[in-house]
DNA sequence: TTGTAAGCGTTATCAT
DNA sequence: ATGATAACGCTTACAA
């Protein structure tokens, strides 16, 4: 049997509720007795028991994550990695552990974060994405349970605190950036529609082409999901068009790996024949071939932020911050001028 | 205040032990209660407290997970989330949730251990990484407490329960397939010593190069850290000497990244100047630029495999398995036969 | 088959 | 400044 507060007690010759105080540092107990009852602590290698005191105190001193459904592959993406370590930096900051439930589908996710509220195994929960119409955050919401987004919340958006980047304009920059270089047909490869970054990303991008006064097409524009599996198809698809893109704008550094990859089997190479650009920075993006132009999001500061929020609405219980942390393009060696007159090659 | 056992035992009829029964699934209650107490508690939506259930059980139906320190950027290596999901899906068979520490330095993640433990946060700890003299091991050993090690345990290994690959035979197969392509000068190319896998996998190169009757120098071995920082002079001092390797064992597919990266910085290209060979098989080395030649060690299984091994420790309370993960040599295009006679261009 | 009551290890509310 | 004592919500002998 661990060693509890009765025994610290009996051995320093005080009240168990005195040795709780001086745990929890109240001021009123004298230095002698707090010395005393230290050694007492020290000597029979006391620690206490976190559930006995999520019981008394109703709180864990833990952050639940809820992350994509691991079954579809977005989990290996850099991204959610990085934004934890954003998390973890905060939380154990203010000795906060985390928390994530497990569960490959829907619902099972969604009986994991009813465990976590419900069955109060943490004091607040960092969703770590935005989709439409998502039954998680209506039931937190509900439940008036303090919890963070990262990514914008699909509606409602100024009641639930959230922290994002200004994905529309950082998109609509990156595709400027393309049209700069003189390219005309422009690309577009999204993700999963139902996740509001994707949305935000594409108007950016469809704002950036109108106001150029470029032709907005719809055949320009294919979403293969994160990873690569059938997006290769949407891909060849699109350089199969009489008047291919010259320039592609991709959702997500993980997924320009697989367009670089998939334009490879077709002839194609990046820079030279075609020019990508994409989001998110993460660290290989740096050292691929080419090394990739991309918007740094600054996941990191993201996760960070969804924490310091949510400790925040722990303490407070006020909602509908929202935070937007800055990008910046980040330009390498995937995008070429467009040279005038030169077509790209067709393809085969 | 959330709706408790008392409240549906009220509402049915019943006594709270008898609710407890029905939760637990007791045999020896009638049907006509238990459905009665359902009902109850689907009416007023009822959810177990997990804190007072772990206090009353010593359970929490949590396993804690250690990492490396976030510190070294080992994090954002795709190998963490592909065990972890692993080791999320044996877990949400049993119904058990992940639970992590917090803390970026040695000490804040021994202290985060030490937490789980005597907090009764965790039922059982998974180690996600083996190293030389590793305090948390020693100190989980000490506290008896189930744990079990993703790696090789550095001593002690036939009693304590770890899922490892066999690393040396990998090692030794990957460097013969170099050998068997012609090549004469291998170099290896190590991460942290500290990590037992780093020592194996040195070891099997070592074997394959002494097989063959080739030499075994010593300069031919370099560590980098995990990721690119610092590591880049190491490589380049490699292939400042005057009988440069053609061809390297890498320890990792993303140091291969920064290896590929710091290569094509000295105008060297990958396989045609020098092939390039590693571990772990993670999802963007088939996208990678070129594909990577690689052995897949199948990270999935090594953290499922984990989980099993754990459940099962913290059930029996015996300890010692060894569970070896096949590994299987992924050939791609990193790897290309040393001509007879053509020398590698030498270095700027 | 079900009820009663004593824990589990804390914290919190009174007293003193 | 400290001590009793009652929660916190559940499980589990022991009784019935």
């Amino acid at each position: 049997m661990a060693v509890t507060i009765k025994d610290v007690a009996r051995l320093a010759d005080v009240a168990p509720s005195t040795v709780s105080r001086v745990i929890a540092n109240n001021p009123r107990i004298s230095e002698k007795t707090k010395r005393k009852v230290k050694e007492a602590m020290e000597y029979l290698g006391y620690h206490p028991n976190f559930n006995a005191r999520s019981l008394a105190n109703r709180s864990t001193q833990a952050i639940g994550l809820v992350m994509p459904s691991s079954a579809d592959h977005a989990f290996q993406n850099p991204f959610f990695p990085e934004v934890i370590r954003g998390i973890s930096t905060k939380a154990h900051e203010k000795e906060y552990a985390l928390y994530m439930s497990t569960g490959k589908t829907e619902d099972e996710i969604f009986d994991g974060v009813v465990q976590m509220v419900q069955g109060r195994r943490v004091d607040g929960i960092i969703l770590l994405y935005s989709r439409v119409d998502d039954r998680i955050m209506t039931y937190l919401q509900q439940q008036q349970f303090p919890f963070t987004v990262i990514g914008k919340p699909f509606k409602n958006a100024d009641c639930i605190t959230h922290i994002d980047n200004d994905n529309y304009k950082a998109s609509q920059e990156l595709t400027e950036y393309l049209i700069s270089l003189g390219h005309e047909r422009i690309g577009f490869v999204g993700g999963n529609l139902n996740l509001v970054v994707t949305i935000d990303r594409l108007l950016g991008y469809e704002k950036a082409i109108r106001d150029a006064a470029l032709d907005y097409k719809d055949h320009y524009i294919v979403h293969e999901q994160f990873l690569k599996e059938g997006g290769q198809e949407a891909v060849k698809e699109l350089f199969s068009l009489p008047d291919p893109p010259t320039a592609l704008v991709v959702m997500d550094d993980l997924m320009t790996f697989g367009v670089i990859s998939t334009l490879k089997e077709l002839g194609l190479s990046v820079p030279d024949d075609i020019s990508v650009a994409s989001f998110n920075n993460v660290m290989i993006s740096e050292l691929s071939t080419p090394p990739l132009t991309s918007v740094d999001i600054n996941i990191f500061q993201l996760g960070y932020e969804a924490a310091v929020g949510l400790l925040d609405c722990i303490q407070t219980c006020k909602l509908g911050k929202r935070v937007v942390v800055p990008h910046k393009l980040i330009i390498r060696q995937s995008c070429k001028p467009k040279l005038e007159g030169l077509e790209t090659k067709e393809t085969v």
